[in-house]
RNA sequence: CGGGGCGUAGCGCAGCCUGGUAGCGUACUUGUCUGGGGGACAAGGGGUCGCAGGUUCAAAUCCUGCCGUUCCGACCA
């Protein structure tokens, strides 16, 4: 491809609400354009990027046995009604309709059309297992899109369906997707970690997520350097402490805590650990109707699991309180609430690490005091129920009991589900088997964030002049920087034949043969990403020579002519 | 939906308080000089100042309403 016969537009600044570099930068190259709030459209340079992501996924899942389909986007009410979820995915899904003013939304995932033509499509054992898949546009009309394509209302994404006579079945194409998964985040040349992850509203039972390392990613992961362990922070258990409780030393006294409302600060105040603090946190939970007063007690440094919170029994519906509920209940302000002498009104749960604790403080519902030397089952009563309702930290036991746990945050570009007969069941997609009896198809799901990806690439590599591609999907793998191409025939018959010689070896090439000034030629391939760099000027060929440099390399190389594209093409590959 | 910010040229911004010819940087066009890290000089083109209403002789500027957008708290590939 010659520059002259392409189209680029760079930007030195980029618009004020890309916050994240790999947005920025996107922008600033050119790659994608925005249109409105979460919409973008994929500049000829960007849409050959997202093609090359594409065309490995689509790779890899026809290597997995899965087979590519296309379902419309949009998608009739009348399904989702079957499965309940035109009510359950609410405002996230856009809603449209038609001339007849019939309902449809704009598809943000398609279960309910795939299992529509399982059921109408399969009939025997015999054609059991199968898995479709497609690579689609989806709209999902998020709550606050932002950071570019990495969380956009429409995106590219590839989806995967497969369908199984048992669970057995399902478990095997599970294990075959992980597999497939893993492969092309390695093709992709990704940093990248499969995680153990919180099924959602999509629903089912095993569940992996497929996270990009980044440090600027939504997720909180957590693994284990010593074994595979590694689960998304929403899930990953915080076991119960190997101590038991010990015994109690300290008379419980009230502590002077003027200013002191954050755990944290009562800690400093009374130049103690704040690991011996505990805080309350004031939830209202809702059970058939009637709003319960509740208060959950973490470890001070310790931060609440919502995941984990809302799975308890009777706790599917909490929120936090509010001031004067807690005045109400408590009779006192927030920043002083805690566990002891509270009246029958207020049920009080507890972490286990707090279950565990002795001697701790807490506020003592008394504004401006904290109490000291709180014992469980001396001062007030055990509680009520203990589980585990925070998240893990840095250095907790790993759940497999095979090391500690460390931290990290990551972009989630993947998700592999075992859905079972979830809709199967509610759409009644059933096959015969051998003994002509009618069984209910087990289900598998597996999405990967086309379109997100890119964005996740450019956050795991950039640097101050901008993008660094993995070779597997820049946008052109490598540029020839013809240095007075309008002024020097030498140049110019150099480079031309060069370029065409690289075509034909399979390289994917640029030509920038538009006569720009070194500095601007330079600028713009490494603002792009390009991975090789191929600096022809009259200098160097009247000595034989041309330059060559990897992107992220500091220091470019002489080159001799001959044998020129041997190496290129070697390079390249 | 709750709360704050911002809407002026493709992008980044000033002007608004104190009403009176719409500006700067960048990008774009043309020319000259340049030529190894977004070069210099000169001359240009491009704006219903988000929309609607109001106050006024006069509104980008003051007032009201609406719309869009963005950031901070409940979603997900």
């Amino acid at each position: 491809m010659r520059a002259s016969q392409f189209f680029f537009n760079t930007q030195k600044e980029a618009p004020n609400e890309a916050e994240l570099q790999s947005h920025i930068l996107m922008v600033r190259a050119g790659l994608i354009k925005r249109l409105g709030s979460g919409l973008y459209s994929w500049m000829p340079l960007g849409l050959r990027v997202l093609r090359k992501v594409e065309a490995i996924v689509r790779d890899e899942m026809n290597k997995a046995g899965a087979l590519e389909l296309l379902m419309p986007a949009v998608q009739p009410k009348e399904l989702w009604e079957e499965t309940g979820r035109w009510a359950v995915f609410g405002p996230q899904m856009l809603k449209i309709q038609d001339r007849h003013e019939r309902e449809f939304c704009f598809g943000p995932t398609h279960e309910e059309v795939i299992t529509d033509i399982a059921r109408k499509e399969i009939r025997s054992y015999k054609q059991l297992p199968l898995n479709f898949y497609q690579i689609q546009t989806k709209f999902r009309d998020e709550i606050r899109p932002r950071f570019g394509v990495m969380r956009a209302r429409e995106f590219m994404m590839k989806d995967a369906y497969s369908f199984h006579t048992d669970f057995a079945s399902l478990e095997q194409t599970y294990q075959t997707m992980y597999q497939a998964y893993s492969n092309v985040f390695n093709r992709l040349g990704l940093k990248f970690r499969a995680v153990k992850a919180d099924t959602g509203a999509i629903g089912g039972d095993g569940s992996h997520e497929f996270h990009v390392l980044a440090d600027s990613g939504e997720d909180g992961l957590a693994y284990c350097d010593t074994s595979d362990f590694a689960a998304n922070v929403e899930l990953a258990e915080a076991v119960m402490p190997i101590q038991p409780r010990a015994a109690a030393q300290e008379q419980m006294c009230n502590v002077d805590t003027p200013k002191q409302t954050a755990c944290e600060d009562v800690a400093k105040l009374l130049n103690i650990g704040i690991e011996r603090t505990v805080k309350a946190i004031a939830l209202i939970v809702t059970v058939d109707n009637k709003a319960q007063f509740v208060l959950a007690l973490l470890r001070g440094d310790h931060h609440l699991n919502e995941v984990k919170l809302a799975k308890l029994a009777g706790f599917a519906d909490f929120r936090f309180a509010i001031e004067e509920e807690i005045r109400a209940n408590l009779n006192c302000p927030p920043g002083f609430i805690g566990p002891v002498g509270v009246g029958a009104n207020v049920q009080v749960i507890a972490d286990r690490t707090v279950a565990a604790m002795s001697d701790f403080i807490c506020g003592a519902n008394k504004p401006k005091y904290h109490l000291a030397g709180v014992n469980f089952g001396r001062d007030l009563p055990e509680p009520s129920v203990v589980a585990d309702i925070r998240n893990v930290v840095e250095g907790d036991i790993s759940p497999d009991g095979k090391g500690v746990l460390s931290l990290c945050r990551g972009v989630e570009v993947g998700h592999i589900f075992q859905l079972r007969t979830k809709y199967s069941e509610a759409m009644n997609a059933t096959y015969l088997d051998e003994n002509g009896q009618s069984q209910v198809m087990e289900m598998g799901c597996y999405g990967i964030g086309v379109s997100r990806i890119v964005g996740a690439a450019i956050e795991q590599g950039n640097d101050e002049h901008g993008i660094i591609f993995p070779a597997s999907m820049a946008p052109f793998s490598m540029v020839i920087c013809a240095i007075g191409y309008d002024k020097s025939e030498l140049v110019k018959t150099t480079t031309n034949k060069l370029h065409d010689e690289l075509l034909t070896a399979g390289v994917d090439v640029l030509l920038d043969d538009r006569g720009e000034r070194p500095g601007v030629m330079f600028a713009e391939a490494d603002l792009m990403g390009i991975p090789h760099r191929v600096v022809i000027g009259e200098r160097g060929l009247n000595e034989g020579n041309v330059e060559y440099k990897t992107r992220s390399a500091t220091e470019a190389q002489s080159l001799p002519l001959v044998n020129l594209v041997e190496f290129l093409q070697r390079v390249a590959k």
